[in-house]
RNA sequence: AGAGUCAGCCGAAUGGUCGCAGCCCUUCGGGGAUGAGGAAAGUCCGAGCAUCGUACGGCAGAGUGACGGGUAACGCCCGCUGAAGGCAACUUUAAGGACAGUGCAACAGAAAUAAACCGCAGUAUGCAAAAUACUGUAAGGGUGGAAAGGUGUGGUAAGAGCACACCGGCAAUUCGGCGACGAAAUUGGCCGUGUAAACCCCACUUGAUGCAAGAAGAAACAGAUAGUUUGCCCGACUUGUUUCGAUUCGCUUGAGCAUAUCGGUAACGAUACGCCUAGAUAGAUGACCAUUUAAGACAGAACUCGGCUUACAGACUGACUCUACCG
RNA sequence: GGCUCCAUGGUCAAGCGGUUAAGACUCAGGCCUCUCACGCCUGCUACUCGGGUUCGAAUCCCGAUGGAGUCA
């Protein structure tokens, strides 16, 4: 995950200005088509499109200690995501998850949801009943 | 029993499943141990380390300020002295110099550094009184943060440390203490405000910049004009400027930690034995579950240490003081 | 992470340790005008916080809080 996150500050200013956004209670989402990351769909094994993955937590989240837990959080409800409904994800993209002040107190499970929203209203995520392929493995 | 003072310590633990960081092992499937703090914070001091020019050249500037010790060093710590506060345990303290010089002291008040406005007394003018002028006088007077040692007696024209007694303060000598300083006695003379966190004087310390320091690259342009170093002087040195790039090193074993003994009132030091305890670079500690009644404070390493300051739920330990009651 | 600076009414801003802390804009009331504007008069609101030095602190010193800048 460390080797695909978004470095390039002007991704995010691309992602920004030139991306669809979806606001939720907690995180704002913003995603943009990967044109390109040819290098990392080479580096994996499978060829498989990724989404490159960025975090934006301002300085009025809070001290470093909200901060770090917000982006723990982010991190963390991404990676539950990926892991049981990475078959139902779209692939292929820049996604930013901006932290919103009300993230402080709130738990995982919370924030997972409502990225979640946010994915199916964007359309990258598909709802859980049409799911056609289940021999995908992995 | 109540009220209080001081010091120290902890700052969730254990187990399971998934996940992250660098390290080690690997039969490349994976496995192993380790992984934020007492303040990691503020960046207020002191150092290590690095570069410049070698750093104990001078001036300026900056800092510190009772004494003795501790320390690599310090503006820190320990002990002790003085002062202030508290019934006490104890706490606080930038605590050298105001006879080197300069400045300031608004308003009020006669007068603010040495003072004559009122008052008191004498002399002259005047028959006398009153008044005026001169002289002496700091005992009395409203003010003020501060008014020239305090009280009493003598003394005097009136007064005054002018003299004496007591008290207070200062200086010298003797005594004790390593010292700051302390105690008593004798002698001296009557002793002239505050402010140095105003300039200043004295003593001591201090080169500057900071890991974005700095080392290892490429290209272009200019070339001893100048540039660098500290504000200046002196002295010294020789390629310099701009752009691009973002990899490796610096980067974690250190004035380190734990235990025991010894020395010291203590801070701390010495010796022995043992241990290795984060090192990232979009920047690592999270998610779910179980148990402990409840897991709740302040808060997240970024070159590294020693201090200071500030924030902090709750829990524990020790020493001491005062008051009341009982014996 | 290192370094540097600032804080005075609602806003901008002056202030040699000493009066009731200047001034401008804003706001409120009044005057002027047939009415509005301009102009004139009056008033309301401040020294970021906590200690210290001093007779006396916005000013000097120490600490805290908040804000800003700079170094690739």
């Amino acid at each position: 995950m460390k080797n695909t996150a978004i470095k390039e500050n002007h991704l995010y200013g691309k992602a920004y200005t030139k991306g669809k956004s979806q606001a939720g209670k907690y995180v704002v989402v913003y995603i943009l088509k990967d044109t390109k990351n040819s290098r990392f769909v080479k580096a994996d094994p499978c060829h498989r499109p990724l989404n490159r993955l960025g975090w934006s937590v301002g300085k009025k989240i809070g001290g470093a200690v909200e901060r770090s837990r917000a982006k723990r959080l982010l991190r963390e409800s991404y990676r539950l995501i990926e892991k049981e409904k990475g078959t139902l994800l779209s692939h292929g993209y820049l996604l930013i998850l901006a932290a919103r002040v009300r993230i402080n107190g709130a738990g995982c499970q919370q924030v997972r949801e409502d990225i979640e929203k946010s994915m199916i209203k964007l359309g990258i995520l598909a709802k859980t009943e049409p799911a056609p392929e289940t021999t995908d493995k992995k």
